[in-house]
This record gives C-alpha cells, structure tokens and sequence, in this order.
DNA sequence: AATGAATGAGTCTTCATTCAT
DNA sequence: AATGAATGAAGACTCATTCAT
C-alpha cells in the first residue's frame, strides 16, 4: 500500500465519519462518501469489503483513539485521585475536541450494525481504567463497589459532561470540577 | 377514531418499536412493519404520514412514559432522599420491564430523524426532578451544582445501571443501591 | 336523485376539472378531487363507475358546451360571413371565458384516456358548421376545399387567437378581427 | 461519455418518447421504459436526474428538430411564398414522417410536467419564420397583422393539416396546397 | 345516498455492489 | 490501484378502488 493509497483510505474513512454524523447511516450512501472522499465509487471498494466494515472499522478505531487517551494517563503510577481526574479530563478533552468522532460513537454504538466481534475488542481499551479502580478497592480507598458498575458510572458521567458541553457551549473548568467531584464522591471512601 | 382503527394504530406502532428495536432503522421496511402489525402498507399510511412521523411518535410516547413514571413518584412531597430513591427506582424498573422502549430510546436519541420539535416536546417531562433538585440546593441538603448538570448526572447513573443489567441480566437489589448511593453522594452534602 | 346529490355530482365534476386543469391528470388523486369537492372518496363512486369515467364525461360535457354555442349562432340562416364571424365569436367567447374548460380541453385530446365513444359523440357537435360551409361552397361563395379541412383550418385559427389571448392577456378586438379575416380571406372567393 | 453509454442514453430517450405516445405519461412506467430500451432502472437514472427530466429533455430535442427545419429552409433568402411554402412542407414532412414525435409533442405541450425554461428554449427555434414575416410585412408583401399572431395562425394551419394526415391517413399534394393557399391567402397583400 | 378506513399492486427512485476497462 | 457505468433488488410512498357501516 503505497502513499497516495493510504491517503485515500483515510479520506475515504475521514469523510463517510462526517456524513454519517451528519446525516445518519440511512442517508449516506457510498456514492455520497465517494463523491465527498474524491474518489470513485469503485476505490472504496477496493479499500473495503462492504459499507458495514467501514462502520465497524471507524467505530473500532476511535474507540481505539480513547484506548490511547486512557493509556497515555495510567501509564505512570501517582495519586489514585490525580490519576482518576487525569484519566477523565483526557477522555473528556479528546470527546470535546473531536464532536464529530463523539457524535458517531452516539449514533453507532446502539446499532445493530456493530458486530459482536468489534464490541469484544474494544473492550480492551478500558482495561486499565478497570485495573486502576482494582487497585483502588483493594488498597481499602475505594468504596467496595462492583468493579464493572463503578467504571460504568465514572465512564458515563464523563459523557454526561461532553453531552453538556456540546449542547450548552464551553463548560467552565469549574463545571467541569464538579462533575468529577461528583463520581470522586461516589467512588472514594471518606 | 373507532376502537377497531385504534387498534390498529397502536399494532403498528407497538410492532415498528420492536421492529426498529431489533433491526435498526435502515433494515425495518415499512412493508415489514405492516406484515408485523397484520395490516397493509396503505394503512400505514392512513394513520401516518411518513416513516419518521412514526419514528418521531414512538419517541416521545416512550418519553412520556417515563415522565409519567417521575410524576408519579414526585407527587407526594416527603423526605428527599426517599423521593431521589423512589423516582430513580421508578425511571430504573420501567426501562428494565420495557427493553424494548429502552433500547428504541438508545438507538434513536442521537439520530437526526428525530425532530428537534420531538426533544423539545420530551423535555418538559423532566421538569418535576429538576423541581424536586432545585428544592434540594435551596434547602441546602444538595451541594451547590449546575442545576442541569446534576440531572443528567443522575438521570445517566440509572441509565448506567439498566444497562448493566440488560447486558449482564437481573441485577440484586444490593447492587442497584449501590449505583443510587453512588449518585446520592455525588448530590448529597455529608 | 335528488338535489342534494345533484349539487354533489356537479361539485365532483367541477372540482377534478380545476384539478386536472391545474396539476394534470397524474398529479390529481381521487382523493384530492373528493378533499376539493368537499364529499368522502367513496361518494364519487357512487355517482362514477370510475376515475376514466369522470374524465370523459368532462371531456364531452365541455365539448357540448361549445357545441351549444355553434348551434345558438348557426340557427338563424343569415349572411354567410356574418354567420362565419359569430359562430367564431361565439367559440372564442367560449374558451376566454372559461379557460379551465379551455385548458382542459388541450390537456386531454390527445390523451389515450379519451375513448373514441367520446370522440365519436363530440364529431355530432360540429356538424352545424360543416352544413354551413357546404352551403358556402355549393352557393360558390367559398373556395372548393375540402369540407374536413377547411373546417379544421377555420376552428383551429379561433384556438390560436384563443391561445394567444390566455398567453397574452386581452386581445383588442382589432386583433381579434384580423385572425377572423386571416380565416375568411382563406376560404371566401374573391 | 462513450460510444456505448451514447447508445444506451438515446435508446432510452427513443424507447421513452415511443411508450409516451401511446401509453400517456401516467400509464408509462420508468420500468417499462427501462425493459423496451433494455437497460436496467436504475442505468436510467444514472443517465437521467427524473422521469420528468427525460420529457422535458425529449419534448425539447423535438422542438428542436423543427427547428432545425426551418433553418433549413430560410438560410437561402428567396422568393417569400416560395420560402413561406417551403419552410410549411418541410414541418409538413417532419410531422407526418415522424408520427410519434408529432404525437409526444401533442400531448405534453399544454402538460404541466413541461417547464417554463423548456417553453423559452423552445421559442428560439421559430425565430427564423417571425424574422421572414417581419421582412414580407416591411416591404409591404404581408398584410400589417400582428406578428406573433401570424406565426401561430400559420404554424397551427400546418398542424392542422399534421392532423388530418395522420388522422385520415395521405393527403393528395392538393389537398396540402389547399391549405397553404388558405394560410398565403391569409397573410398575403392581394 | 354517503362515508372513510382499508387494501395492495404499482410508482418513482435509491443505492450497495460488481466488473470491464 | 482506480474508475464509473451498469445493475436490479428493495425502499418509501401513492392511489384507484372496495366495502362495512
């Protein structure tokens, strides 16, 4: 796969990311992605088995891109509170800065379009949220919660925050405070 | 309207709910929904105008649904914490007893089918929690947080929690308090 | 039948001329004309056997119409271009006069919808005129053309004066009177 | 645009105008067009925005045609009533050899379905007959009448032979001479 | 006579996918 | 690898007609 290929693809995945957003998957039809990618019909088609596998593939890739954001903040072993807020500003920053790629996730996520076999891996890229919140329940600092509802709850509420900020505008980083202070709360022993 | 046409109305709409449920909007064909719902296309359009209009009816009845739920369980004023139990009691059972509404709400509410009208319409069936927040801060029982961030907090902890317990099954009574203390402390001053 | 049902069956047959007039016959539904005619769609198949039958009978009612015009100004034997000159008259009174008759009239005769019983029933209506030129040409007074033909050429000019003056707006009746003469110079002898 | 696509395209176009014309609008379906021309549907709409389109564009090309016509016969400046008879036989011809254009045009030219920009596209066609009546009435050769009147009269004459021929099958060379005559008499100074 | 809910064949159009170039 | 013409099944929606009330 040489350069001017590989720029395709991404094109091709950049611009069918878009429009899906924006119009919903019935209403973005793969001679529209093409036109909007720069390319023919038949390019895609050389790049992807099908409509679904682009989907799946864009889908599995951002959530790939919050894996990297998770990683990037657990990687060095500090306060468990330092740690749960830089964890959770990043997942939120990297939703704010990228709507497009939020929106998508909203909309796909619930659809039977996504396989099983795409769920599966990405699972993966919240492992080490889930390692962390064990730690946290066994050194005692933790409440002693169920692991999987407690990364769910700290999970959704950062999406709560993104929801907010891109219907409301901008939230102050005290808003934005409160919501954390919310789930610490929630998860910490007093 | 007589009772056989009601009868009518309400199979096509009880079986595109399910329809769309299972297949996703793309792959639920008015003709499906029709030999689903014992009637034929035409009577479809009889009593809807268009696949959206259907789309955006189911919506907001599922919506009303809940916001009869929150009414129900924030008419008789008593002890804050009890009533913030009750009405996300309420909220959690209903959406567990109707998965089907559930998972219509999830794959729906980010689409752009859904009219702007259609949210607009559904918002006013959350105005007795905001009420019953509202007091909470003013009596100062509840920390001092953005009034809309604190109802989407909540709102989205028990939706956490339904889908906890549609994806992992039946849910002990110990752990869905769990999820609600979770919220509580994350609302409640100590 | 009784009034009622009279002033039903007129109003059908008014209204789908409108229609049809103004939307053409693919555009204008039975039950578009049943909404204009203020009845329920199942009223006017009492009153039709169907939608073609409507059709034709405004087509020949219409073309009786301007039959009843030659007849009213060919029953008095008077001077031949004096004759010519009101029966010409008359049509394109007729048609300026009712330009949805008019317009319809245009739409549907060359329309495979029209049966030739309609078209047969119409030919009785022009008869007066063709005696007229018959007698004009065996008095020597018209040129010897062909009886079919020279009808034809005359009637067509009106509707050409006729299309000219919807187009156009009114015509002064100078204009009106040159067409006339255009057609007398063409079948009088000098 | 290749060799190929050029014959499927006008295939198309051919096989549409041919349906039109007997059938009428309403009763010929995309589907049909598609099986007589031998293409698939949807080859239709890759060549073709709409049905609509397809008319319009058809009942233009015709329009067109005679234009073409009358180009033809008024390049080579001659006599007036030698180019006024050739202009009128060459439409003659046109019309009676090409009994289904002739048809087409006949049944969609007073259609709503044609749109104004294809009734202005149209009128540049004639122009070369009313710039020929403009010269007989400046040197005095034509009587003084208004000359979009004069154009129609005399077009209209034409069809109305069209008519008869199609109608009652050949005409003898007399019989069409009889009708120029009419129309010459009909606009030229004695 | 009058109604209008119900029907379902049929309409125009779309679109994922293929394939010859 | 890239193209885009071609395909035809399938979609949303229409509408002439029927029929129980």
């Amino acid at each position: 796969m040489n350069v001017q290929s590989m720029t395709k693809r991404d094109q091709i995945l950049k611009e069918a990311t878009k429009l899906i957003t924006e119009e919903g998957i019935c209403d973005s039809p793969m001679s529209q992605i093409a036109i909007k990618a720069g390319v023919a019909v038949g390019t895609i088609y050389h790049h992807f088995k099908s409509k679904d596998e682009i989907i799946n593939e864009i889908y599995v890739s951002i959530r790939k891109n919050v894996g990297d954001v998770i990683l990037e903040n657990t990687k060095n072993k500090v306060d468990l509170k330092k740690e749960f807020k830089s964890v959770s500003l990043g997942i939120y920053d990297y939703y704010v800065n990228n709507p497009i790629e939020y929106s998508f996730l909203n909309q796909l996520e619930h659809s039977p379009i996504i396989t099983k076999k795409s769920h599966v891996e990405c699972e993966k890229y919240f492992a080490p949220i889930f390692q962390s919140y064990q730690n946290g329940i066994e050194a005692g600092l933790f409440v002693d919660m169920d692991l999987m509802l407690m990364g769910m709850l700290t999970y959704n509420n950062i999406i709560t925050l993104v929801e907010l900020s891109i219907k409301g505008g901008h939230l102050s980083p005290q808003i934005v405070d409160q919501a954390l202070e919310f789930s610490w709360r929630g998860i910490a022993k007093r």
